[in-house]
DNA sequence: CCCAATTTGTTCGTTGGACTAACAAACTCC
DNA sequence: GGAGTTTGTTAGTCCAACGAACAAATTGGG
């Protein structure tokens, strides 16, 4: 029931169908690979006439591959089909406050490479360091194998990015407004470049990249210095009129008398639950920006060092971290009474602390939703080992080739 | 960039680029009536051969007229094309808590025949009530026109509403669980029935048969027993994985100190800005939901009243509509902040006093939108008297004609 | 060992509809 | 009344879905 567009519509030509069959038969091979021809026909409701004229088209392009013949019970038997990732490669790029990793990896998001280094802040200086390391990276691990070639890089930065330009609209952590890091990380490599920003990076990961079922509907909370959410609804991204759609860390959980939040307002959820905000309450300090930055620096204490000392014995650590859980859990029922998603997943430090603050978390969210099934809505961690944000970069690039087509 | 869904795509058939050009033409010719089938061709930027298929096409069906040969500057003078929409009647249902309403209207919404009576809120009652009073509504109206016939029923509910099913899954104002209205309806008048919750009715009301711009990215907010509100996102409406989606009317603002609302929680939104908040605020009570409701049944004040009186300068009033604009804009400024929207509209009572309450609200946005094009987001109210709910209900019936067809 | 049965994958003819171009219709202006 | 212009139709081409027949490759039974 979408409506359409007529500003912008897409027009079905004579060659739509073959363009909206050929991705339906892509994606079938890559959930359920290996799959002969005749399973594909079965699963598509075609006839197998049609699958070996899609097929081909997949085998021309090289999104997909024809491996074993394999045994049957009886009849002739199948050759499988495949996508091909293995001599895929993306580059993904996170950049983040202190450090930025750059990892090379297969089109299926299986890691070759992994690096790090200082961020730099200045742009241009940036893109001059990401430009050489990635050259390095596709020259030792790329030229070795044989028809190897990147297909794109992926860039995940913190704050606002206008996707469909790859501008840099504004990034407290990076002190950016209006960089245009795509132009320019295109212009030094010469390749496809798509930038966006955490949250909705690490929800495109879910999306494509994460377990195959129930991937159209679904929140991505990140918790850390900011607290930030990837919406997916109905198959696809939220990214708002003005590319700032997610930023549930702002919304006032106690607008009277709250802690003083980094973006100016009072008691806002990030005020509450990031990561800078557990610190300063186990230190027994109220958020106050500019303070407590200076307070952290000094006595150099981290989020992973609160959660050691809770898992210690700490008491109160635990106090600090089980406050945290309680606030964490009203903001994932404003997520669940607001969007109401299949399921929510959440990334960040405070995984590492789960056991701990699933309990806390699921009792808030009981006492706020609003029906049986939406207080049932299940709370998946996603630990920080995993790279979330370096597995949405992959998805960045991966993404637009299994998309559906356009149209209407 | 949307994903397919492999467990329910939709395979492209050799008919389905007909379907989608048919349906964007319809569209076409929806927007811009009286339109030639030349001008549709330049905007479609296809030939004049295919439009005349096409068209030749929605005659057949009835969906669209040929109107009359206009004057034209030189050439061969065009034959219109309008959407047919005169003699399609349209049934439109609004169940509130007290009064329930049954519009007769065409398909673009234009009223014919409205009348109200107590709403029974008895499910088997309440339907045979329905089905009598539309049988005799189309008996007048409809026999008198020759080829009227009528398209559908569209049924708006106080509360969640499995729209595939027609279920209203829980409705405390009517005091119902899981109530099959739309077998129950559509088996006494066997006519295609659609049921749904009223913020995302209204939301659709505004997709199909509001303005014709920017209608595929909006919310629409009503304020009145609840806060609720209807999300639209990529031209499609959010109904949510349990069809509870937009319930930003339980978004705690201060979830330590606030008053108690009826969901049992303390601080919402609504239980600073429902009607009832306001006038019991007016009182000089606090909201306590059982009292307050007996309170208000015993002075018998109503939210057009406090508005009156604010209007007529009584301070006390005043000060209460402030309080109730200033939570508003906090709310307002959690859903641009979460979903990002192109605009808002909002509806409910207190749009009587708009222009006393807006400057409120947009002070209040201000100083929590995180960006300054945030901040500025459109708030548009609509008054009451556009009978939102109903033309809702309308929706309901013409979506469906109009959407795009679901493929891959 | 050969033939029936079974399953996979290809080929070929049909058909619907997008696309193109020519043409008929209807009008204005000179 | 003919040239020019614009609208709407028609006839022909071609792409891809669709269906059916066929070739390929295997198992099992007589």
């Amino acid at each position: 029931m979408r409506k359409i567009d007529t500003q912008r519509f897409v027009r079905a030509t004579r060659a739509t169908p073959r363009a909206i069959n050929r991705q339906i038969a892509l994606n079938l091979v890559r959930e359920h690979q290996p799959i002969s021809r005749a399973d594909l026909a079965r699963r598509m409701d075609i006839g197998r006439g049609m699958v070996t004229a899609l097929v081909d088209e997949l085998l021309r392009e090289g999104s997909v591959y024809e491996g074993a013949v394999v045994d049957a019970p009886r009849g002739r038997r199948p050759k499988m089909l495949h996508v091909r990732t293995r001599d895929r490669l993306v580059v993904a790029i996170d950049v983040r406050f202190s450090l930025t990793y750059v990892m090379l990896s297969d089109f299926d998001g299986a890691p070759i490479a992994l690096e790090s280094f200082d961020t730099i802040t200045a742009p241009a200086a940036l893109v001059a360091e990401l430009a050489g390391r990635v050259r390095r990276l596709l020259a030792t691990h790329g030229g070795a194998r044989s028809a190897a070639r990147c297909e794109g890089v992926g860039v995940v930065v913190p704050g606002m990015v206008d996707h469909r330009t790859g501008r840099v609209v504004y990034s407290p952590q990076l002190g950016w407004r209006d960089v245009e890091l795509r132009a320019a990380l295109a212009h030094a490599l010469d390749l496809p470049v798509h930038v966006e920003n955490a949250p909705i990076a690490c929800a495109l990961a879910q999306m494509w990249l994460g377990q195959r079922h129930d991937a159209g509907d679904f929140a991505y909370m990140t918790v850390s210095d900011g607290v930030g959410v990837g919406l997916v609804v109905n198959g696809e991204v939220v990214r708002g009129h003005g590319n700032t759609a997610g930023e549930f860390g702002h919304v006032p959980l106690n607008a009277v008398s709250g802690p003083r939040c980094l973006c100016g307002a009072t008691g806002c959820l990030e005020a509450y639950t990031s990561n800078l905000a557990t610190v300063s309450r186990y230190l027994g300090q109220e958020l106050a920006p500019a303070h407590t930055r200076q307070l952290l620096h000094d006595t150099g204490l981290t989020i992973a060092d609160v959660i050691a000392r809770a898992s210690d014995g700490d008491a109160r650590a635990r106090a600090a971290l089980d406050e945290t859980a309680r606030w964490l859990g009203i903001g994932l029922a404003v997520v669940i009474n607001t969007v109401n998603p299949a399921r929510i997943v959440v990334g960040g430090e405070i995984t590492a602390a789960w056991d701990h603050v699933v309990p806390i978390i699921r009792a808030a969210i009981a006492a706020r939703a609003l029906t049986t099934a939406a207080a049932a809505t299940p709370i998946v961690p996603e630990p920080a080992s995993e790279h979330p944000r370096l597995r949405g970069a992959i998805a960045l690039v991966a993404a637009p080739v299994y998309a559906a087509p356009a149209v209407a």
